[in-house]
Parts: structure tokens; sequence; C-alpha cells
RNA sequence: GGGCCCGUGGUGUAGCUUGGCUAGCAUGCCAGCCUUGGGAGCUGGUGGUCGCCGGUUCAAAUCCGGCCGGGCCCA
């Protein structure tokens, strides 16, 4: 039975500002309040769920063939300036280092806005035969951008987690398959693992990465109806082996650049889905294998009844919950039941356990359920089959829930008629559409429907039509506003 | 980029228009009693350079200027 208990926030539907505002702070995810704009603080508990994030993303990662390195974070400004339109498309953002200690720098550094310009000079040392080829590489870290618009926790910060892949490849075919392999890991991670739906696009040419040939991206839906890029892979070509005399011989000995790819997986963005896309009005609601907390014990004690024996019962389950691996918690502090059961809803413990007289002198445990919000009462013997059961289930749910919503929120329009008409009746949806691909078409759309941007091309549906916009021939095309 | 709003114990806030009392309330925290199946109650206690810098004034949380930070709406 689903119990119907005051809210603890706000619909995330009706108003998702105030909802991810709250749900940051009483989840204990991030602390806001560092004072430095775009800058955030990681708490311990949001920490842990980016930790438990980051490793399956990392073992996906080497799964497929990628290795661990950390180069440094400050690129100086020559390196940084080697790729005309790279430089061209971060230069507006970049934090610069110009002083140490009170000497001014013969030469400034940039804070890392991505890291091509710092590996690539150090591949080109690496790589002499293109039998040293592919090198698949990874880093996590942060990077920084000194955003213009206006920043978010999470969402858009000045500094932000992300892990990002550098790969080099003698042919062009290895190299474009591998942005199809990275929206395969981006799958398994993101939406078999994390419940998170998302589309695959490829970029239309104005809104390319920066130096890349092409751009695909990974866009999901917010509460809100807005879309956000939480992942891109590029096809580099050899824009950026040639600029960084990256080159290995081929079979007949002549020097070649290697093609390159690379790929960006928005740590702090997936977080901030995770959030938004599964949580509900009673706080975060979190798949079972990225929980800080998988299990909470709440003990119910009555009057006239051994809290001895309750106690005991508890720490039996426990006990038993441990051996299994399950990240469990005993909470048998003075707070009252309801208490812990609001605290334990908002950080999204996927399980917890109400043990009381009844369960304990039947031998029986209460589980509730925190996606569905559904307490069973079962035997025992069963309760790590149960708990192993229920967690696959709940991941199931949230995806399927979360699939559901993006798909509904798909609407095809045929006419540039049809379009506004459609967007004033609905708002902030996803629009497809057929698009010519052209900056000119897209500035007038977004001029005229406040700001609903092309995302691209997505890439499981083929077709032509005559551009929704100006009727010369077009590709299929979403249109969506975006963070 | 444009507009509006906000910053006061750990947290959330009142007070600001019309300058002047010991800066009020709630919550949290600590101690004790009582309680415990969805945010309990009572008693006592703890906790504040009113974001920062400067100006006006006999007197500034309050008025003025600048800066820093945050939020919302629009582009």
């Amino acid at each position: 039975m689903v119990e119907v208990v005051e809210a603890a926030l706000p619909d995330k539907y009706e108003n998702m500002s105030e909802w991810y505002s709250e749900i940051l702070d009483r989840a204990e995810i991030i602390d806001i309040r560092y004072g430095v704009k775009g800058f955030v603080v990681y708490r311990p508990f949001g920490m842990t769920i980016m930790k438990n994030i980051i490793k399956l993303y990392e073992e996906e990662l080497e799964k497929t063939g990628h290795q661990p390195f950390l180069f440094p974070v400050v690129i100086p400004e020559k390196n940084l300036r080697m790729e005309k339109e790279h430089i061209k498309g971060f230069e507006g953002e970049v934090f610069w280092i110009e002083k140490g200690g009170y000497t001014p720098l013969e030469e400034r550094l940039a804070l890392r806005p991505t890291s091509e310009t710092a590996i690539y000079p150090i591949y080109a040392l690496w790589f002499s035969s293109y039998k040293e080829l592919p090198f698949k590489g990874y880093q996590t870290c942060a990077v920084y951008r000194y955003e213009t618009k206006a920043t978010r926790p999470l969402l858009r910060g000045r500094e932000f987690l992300w892990i990002e892949t550098h790969n080099l490849y003698f042919t062009e075919k290895e190299a474009r398959d591998q942005t199809i392999e990275d929206a395969e890991i981006f799958y398994r991670v993101t939406t078999e693992k994390l419940g998170i739906p998302f589309i695959h696009l490829k970029r239309e040419e104005y809104d390319k990465f920066p130096g890349a040939v092409d751009t695909y991206a990974f866009d999901t839906l917010l509460p809100d109806g807005r879309v956000l890029q939480i992942g891109t892979t590029h096809y580099l070509g050899t824009n950026f082996t040639k600029v960084f005399n990256v080159q290995v011989h081929d079979e007949e000995g002549k020097l070649v650049n290697p093609h390159s790819t690379c790929y960006g997986i928005g740590l702090s963005r997936i977080l901030a889905s995770i959030l938004l896309v599964h949580g509900d009005e009673y706080g975060a609601v979190l798949p079972f294998e990225i929980a800080p907390i998988q299990v909470a014990i709440i003990p119910i004690y009555k009057s006239g009844y051994s809290n001895e024996k309750i106690d005991k019962y508890c720490e039996k389950i426990y006990s038993e919950l441990k051996g299994q691996g399950f990240k469990v918690v005993f909470d048998n502090s003075e707070k009252t039941p309801g208490e812990k059961y609001y605290y334990y809803d908002m950080r999204g413990v996927p399980f917890r356990i109400e043990i009381g007289p009844r369960e304990v002198d039947t031998n029986k445990v209460t589980v509730f359920r925190r996606d569905i919000r559904q307490r069973k009462t079962i035997p025992y013997e069963k309760l790590i089959e149960h708990i192993q059961k229920e967690a696959r289930d709940i991941l199931r749910n949230l995806r399927e829930k979360a699939e559901k919503r993006l798909r509904e929120n798909i609407i095809e329009v045929n006419s540039k008629e049809e379009l506004i008409k459609t967007y004033r009746e609905h708002g902030r949806k996803i629009y497809k559409v057929y698009f010519c691909g052209r900056k000119e078409c897209a500035d007038e759309i977004k001029e005229a429907l406040d700001g609903l941007e092309t995302r691209g091309k997505p890439l499981n549906l083929e077709g032509e039509g005559p551009c929704i916009w100006c009727g010369k021939p077009g590709h299929i095309c979403y249109l969506a506003k975006a963070y």
C-alpha cells in the first residue's frame, strides 16, 4: 500500500527550480555557499554518489581498452592557441593564471577548459609507429570555463567534473567507429545502470565542438521540459594531430598523422540528472547501485516491550545485510521513527527496514521500497533474496518511467505554422522536424520561439523532407530548449 | 546580455519604508523528563563582528555609494 503523507518538497514538474535548490541542500549533495560564482562544494553524501557514478564509467572505459592517465590542469598559452578553431571556441571562457607570487609569468597559463591542447604535445612524444595504435586514454578531472551565462549548481558551473577520453587511430574508420563505441559505453552506464535515457544526436555544423570534424551528443530531458547535454563524443579527423605534430610511421615507413577522437562524460550534469529525473516530492530516489546508503534499519520501540530485543533483531539483520556487501545503517538514534523516515527518503535510500514488536515476535521484516513508496512484510529468511530482486526492479521501474516520459515529450510537427501553434500550446517539449542545417534558419527559430534550439539529427532516424522554416531540403532534427 | 528580488546565531526568518529599547521568532544543538508503526511534547540552557568596504549622522541591521555572493523571470 502506498503511503500518503505530507510531502517534503514541491512538485518538480510545477516548480523545478525550487525543488532542485531544496534537494541539493536537504539531501546534502552539495553546498552552494562557497562564495565564488560557479563553484560548489561536494558534500560527503553527494561526493559518495559521485564516486560511485565515476566508478561505473571508469570500469566500462577500462573494459573497452581505455587506460587512465592524468595531465596537468594548466596549459601554456602557446599550446592552447595552436588549433585555430579550438581557441576561437574557448577563448572567451578561459581562466588565466598570470602571476606566480609577485612575479608576472613569462607565459600565461590557462586552466584547462578541456585537455586536447595539454595532451597532444605529449602524444607527439609518445607515438612513432602505427603499431602503437590504437591508443585509448582517459582522465577523470575538473575543467574550468568562465561561463558568461547564468551559472546553476551542477547544471552549469565554472568548474565541473567530467571524464574525458583522448584516442588515437591509424585509420579514419577506426576513429569514427570509436564515436559509436562511446555512445554504447554511455548507454550501458547512463541508461542501463543509472536509469537515465538520452537522445543520441549528431550536432549541426555550427554547433560542433571547436576543432571537431563531427560532434555527437547525448541529451536527456529534465522535468521542466528542457534538455541537458550530458555527454559528447567527437571525431576530430587529423585536425589536432596535424597541428601538434603527432605522427607515426605507416607500413611503408611514411610519416602520417593519426585520426583522433575525444569523448566527454558530464559527471556533474549526470548527477543533477539522476536527482531531477528520478526524484519526487519526498526527495532523491537513487538507483541501488550508486546509493551511499542502500538499506536503513529503523527500530520501532514500544513501552512495555523490550528495546533490547528489538535492537538485537535489528543487529542480526544488519550483520546479515552487511555480510552480503550491502551498504546498510542501523539508526537507533533517539529521533522518532517518522523523522527518520523523512530523513532517509530525502537522501534517496532505496530500502528502509522497519522493526518493531510485530516483526520480532513473528520473525518477519517490514521493507519499504523508496521509489514506489510501498511496504511489504516478509519472512526473515526471504530478506536477502527480496532486496536483490527488488533492487533490480527499482532500476527497471525508474528507467521505464524516464523512458516513457522522454518518448511522450517528443512531438512531431510538419510545418512552420504547426510548430508555432504547438509550441504556444505545449511550450517546452522536444520537437521533431525537418531542418535544412543552415545557421540562419536556426537563429530565426530561436528568435521566434524564445530560445528553442536545434539540437541536431537523431542518429536512429533517417529521412528527408523540406525544412520546416525555409522549405529547402532537410534532414530530421530535434528542437528543444536547453540548459 | 536585460529586468526584478535577496544576504540578520548552525539553518530559516522578523525588524529596514519612518535611523534610537537588551536585534524578536522558529528550527537546530546541549541536559533532563516523557515518548516512539510518517517530521511528538514539556522544562532549562547554548548560540549573532546584522555579507564586505566606505560615506551620511550625536546614533546605522535600517539611509547613500561601491564590491562580493545567491535566487527568480526574460533573451
